[in-house]
DNA sequence: CTGAAAGCGCTTACAG
DNA sequence: CTGAAAGCGCTTACAG
């Protein structure tokens, strides 16, 4: 018995997948909407997540990235669910034009979702709560004339969670959300720029601007300070994710936090929960701002001039 | 037949698998050393070429992610390699304590690195020739006082080279390279800003920064503006990655991009045809050096100056 | 050229 | 409680 250490023998996973049932292998599932899902660097960090519990227990991940339309999934991925290779999957499920989960827990093969998309075991950012703090966070600074930079709802259903946290976190504030303006960009920090060029044109009084991700924020603190607008002392900027540059940029960028690890670490132990007949309720990971020098409060010779 | 396509027939990949003995499966290998591997964008891109070439003939990738210290990759990448699970590995190899690839070939495994680990087949970014280039366009610009920003050479394979062709740039344009002032950061933005308070304590009358990559270069830039120093115009700053940050950066940075999809594209097509019995020659990816607004003449009161 | 059988290397249910 | 046998669902080499 000890000549199995000796001959460095390894059992042969494949004889044991057939055999058994069982692959030990999850699939990870990053739908390819955009290219997105490669530049994204909270994906990243989910996977890191995923990957941490999943070596714990002994699985292994394989990567499935299918390209996703409004007529689903890819069948290369259609394929790769039924093909008995997968134990089960966890999925980044949050694009409204289609999910990525529902093919499989059709097949009932066991299936989390990271994200919004209706489903038995799912794990969510609370992005309501996340963009209620900075709500909070910017109207509590005394700041009333706030831009708001979001993006398009139809892409992605965080984005509808944060903005119904906004218009909660301004009616808090005694704020018309309504009345704020909005502008819509697409995730870079181009588009940032740009709806700040547009936010500014037209609201030259803004003493605030909340934008629902990071590298916005950095394409508006860039644009203000292009035109001499000083952050945070004249206008307050905020961003959301708490991505790596954040905290290295000039100024250091005020944000939320979402835990993108954490997201991963939840999926894989409920899916493991799953494949030990265990039904683990879907959890909900908590979001928390991190205050950095890119707020501060309303400057009140410009809150009074508008 | 076509009942195949109404019963919505799926092969068991197991069974294939243990009867043919091909999985379809490539290990897709990035070393842990620092949790770098789950912040670097750079990553996330070769994992992007790979995965557009696997997907093109119907091949899945399993992510691994092992622990990798003097002693080598952790037992679960050994007997990862060892289970019959994979039909070949695609690994980052640059570190110099640890190869990752070494054990896969030593077992007769189809492996190519991505690095400069000593194996039969690998792909390798010209670092040489991309440092090289960014001291060309460097003293090209009329700077002599320039300042170094690197990182140890044992932590990547890469640096050597790159410090290499640093150093044959700095000779072709007449400069001696031992002569030029050295800071070794840890890639990270904050330690860019650092060196640059290092180096500049010393050598006030630097007017340019070479960085080895773009996030310590936005680290330099930070701290530049910090003490008033403009950039360009008196110091410049070049990076190295072309992130993409790097372009929405302001000013935009001068960086190499060292085309990090098509380092996994290369691989994964090198991988490939290994599987054909045929023996590719190895790859070397060429850089090329993408001018921004981050670098410009040598101020001529300064370069007097000194 | 077609079709039935052996075999891939495990796991597991069953007989002893 | 131990050990021999069947079976997982394919592929492939072989007999017809």
């Amino acid at each position: 018995m000890q000549a199995v250490e000796e001959l460095g023998y390894v059992p042969n996973l494949a004889a044991r997948a057939l055999s058994s049932g069982k692959t030990c292998i999850i699939a990870v599932v990053f739908p390819y909407v955009y290219d997105a899902i490669f530049t994204d660097p909270l994906v990243l960090r989910i996977l890191e997540g995923i990957e941490a519990e999943c070596k714990k227990v002994g699985y292994n991940i394989l990567l499935s990235t299918p390209r996703l339309t409004s007529a689903g999934p890819d069948k290369h991925y259609q394929r790769l669910i039924t093909s008995g290779y997968i134990d089960g999957v966890i999925a980044l499920d949050n694009v409204p034009f289609a999910s990525v989960i529902e093919p499989v827990t059709k097949k009932s093969i066991p299936a989390v979702a990271i994200g919004y998309y209706d489903t038995e075991y799912c794990v969510r950012s609370d992005d309501y709560s996340g963009a209620l703090q900075m709500m909070e966070h910017v109207a509590g600074l005394g700041h009333k004339r706030i831009g708001i930079i979001a993006v398009p709802e139809n892409l992605h259903y965080s984005i509808q969670h944060r903005l119904a946290g906004l218009r909660a976190g301004a009616e808090l504030a005694g704020l018309d959300f309504n009345l704020l303006p909005r502008a819509d960009g697409d995730f870079s920090t181009l588009s940032g720029s740009a709806c700040a060029a547009r936010l500014l044109a037209v609201h030259p009084d803004l003493t605030a601007v909340i934008c629902l991700n990071d590298r916005m924020a950095m394409g508006v603190i860039q644009y203000a300070r292009g035109i001499g607008l000083d952050v945070p002392n004249r206008l307050s900027v905020v961003g959301y994710d708490d991505i790596p540059m954040a905290a290295a940029f000039s100024p250091p960028i005020t944000t939320i936090d979402q835990r993108a690890p954490e997201l991963g670490r939840a999926a894989a132990r409920m899916l493991l929960s799953i494949f030990d007949h265990r039904s683990p309720s879907s959890v909900q990971i908590p979001t928390s701002l991190v205050v950095r020098q890119s707020s501060s409060v309303a400057d009140q010779s410009n809150t009074e001039r508008g």
